[in-house]
DNA sequence: TTTATTTAATGATAAATATCATTTCACGCA
DNA sequence: TGCGTGAAATGATATTTATCATTAAATAAA
């Protein structure tokens, strides 16, 4: 692969990014200022525990931020897709990344110092801004979490874990969304043992809402699974 | 009782509030514009779903932040103690309350208008600053709660409840804390059924760790439940 | 203080989910 | 194209947690 990456002038995930308030000016001093990298399936961007020296803004492929939970068990907390920033929770709370955030696929980051962002969101009030509504949102999704772990059985879990992921890496209004997710990877996004989502992704492709095809699933009928998400509401 | 509310200048809960870098004046201008009431126990500070007109800074009082989980049943997010700031998530994502804040005791909470409060934040960078701070406090604390309710056993999360309420409400440094709780908040706090937590607590009653009185719960040996809590990790 | 009412505690049982073992399938590579 | 490896799928069983029923205790009311 070409090592080819974006000016931030010219990026094309910039527009819903926290850059998008961005002067020209800020914009190239960003650019050149920016290092960015090439990591490869499984490798991490950050890592739970270390200190954060800058944030990243994933320019291409699929990214889980990922905890550790009891006996080393992994828990999937979000994915991140290109023009979302990674990182930015460390550092504007001073302390250690919460979690890990570890490529799925082929990815390409760019690195933005502290100084520089810091710097960012201290002269640009509508950047400050936008980080508390990134930060707002990300809360409000997490509490979704909390409450659905707690309360809701696994096959609604899985049936929503699945409509997030067409959320997040779907195309809007196309009908026939397909990821490639590993089990594992599935299961620890639901909360569950993998053999637990195994079962209810095969109960799915019985019932005609999904197909697979090795870790390639494809949803097939989203109402119908937006219905199942939500049984017991 | 007497309804009497403090000026936000001499307010002894503002020095660890997001109001701890306000300048005299800004604190003048809030003390009077600002609106206070008392709430009953069981009574909403504010509920899920509704518009938010501002934020809460609560000075008397604890006071539950929940959210309706599936088939309505009640996740307590987490807990709010006198001089903590309530539902500036809403305001700052520009949503509903995604949650809602009820009294666990009589409270008295004092209201800014969303108008003050964005012009608070947007003149004092040192304030935005803060919410950030808090922001991101918030989230890795959900974040927290995601991977425990996930991978945990419920003993474990009972045990890590129980030290949540001592943190929140204890004092620094005293070594016996109690509290009045239901069995069935608790139960919401930990994601659980109330038979389950109930249980899980004559275990600990029985190993010495926590004594119990009607709702009151006393925390015996807390470096136990600590270990207890962490028990697989 | 006595009574009523709510809440905590315990027991019996059912349901949901996890674990361990085995087989089947997909995919990279010789 | 067949072979080997790792992941997906399925089966059998154990464990955990929930639910329903009942009793005991605490709090509120009379």
């Amino acid at each position: 692969m070409k090592s080819t990456f974006p000016e931030c002038q010219s990026c094309s995930c910039r527009k819903d990014s926290i850059f998008s308030h961005c002067a020209l000016e800020e914009l190239e001093s960003l650019s050149s200022n920016k290092s960015c990298t090439i990591y490869k399936r499984g490798q991490a961007i950050f890592q739970e525990g270390n200190k954060p020296f800058g944030i990243y803004c994933l320019t291409e492929g699929k990214v889980k931020i990922t905890k550790i939970g009891s006996e080393g068990k992994e828990q999937i907390i979000r994915f991140a897709k290109p023009g979302d920033t990674m990182g930015y929770r460390a550092l504007l709370s001073d302390t250690r990344y919460s979690a890990s955030a570890i490529a799925l696929e082929e990815c390409k980051a760019c690195f933005i110092s502290s100084n520089d962002f810091n710097q960012l969101i201290a002269q640009n009030y509508l950047i400050a801004k936008d980080m508390m509504r990134m930060l707002s949102n990300a809360l409000a999704d997490a509490e979704v979490s909390i409450a659905h772990l707690a309360t809701k059985p696994v096959r609604e879990r899985i049936a929503e874990a699945l409509l997030l992921l067409k959320k997040v890496y779907g195309e809007t209004g196309e009908k026939q969304f397909s990821i490639s997710l590993t089990r594992e990877d599935l299961s620890s996004l639901v909360g569950t043992a993998k053999e637990t989502a195994i079962r209810f992704l095969s109960e799915l492709k019985e019932e005609g809402v999904i197909s697979t095809h090795g870790s390639m699933i494809t949803i097939l009928d989203p109402a119908k699974l937006i219905k199942i998400s939500q049984m017991y509401d």
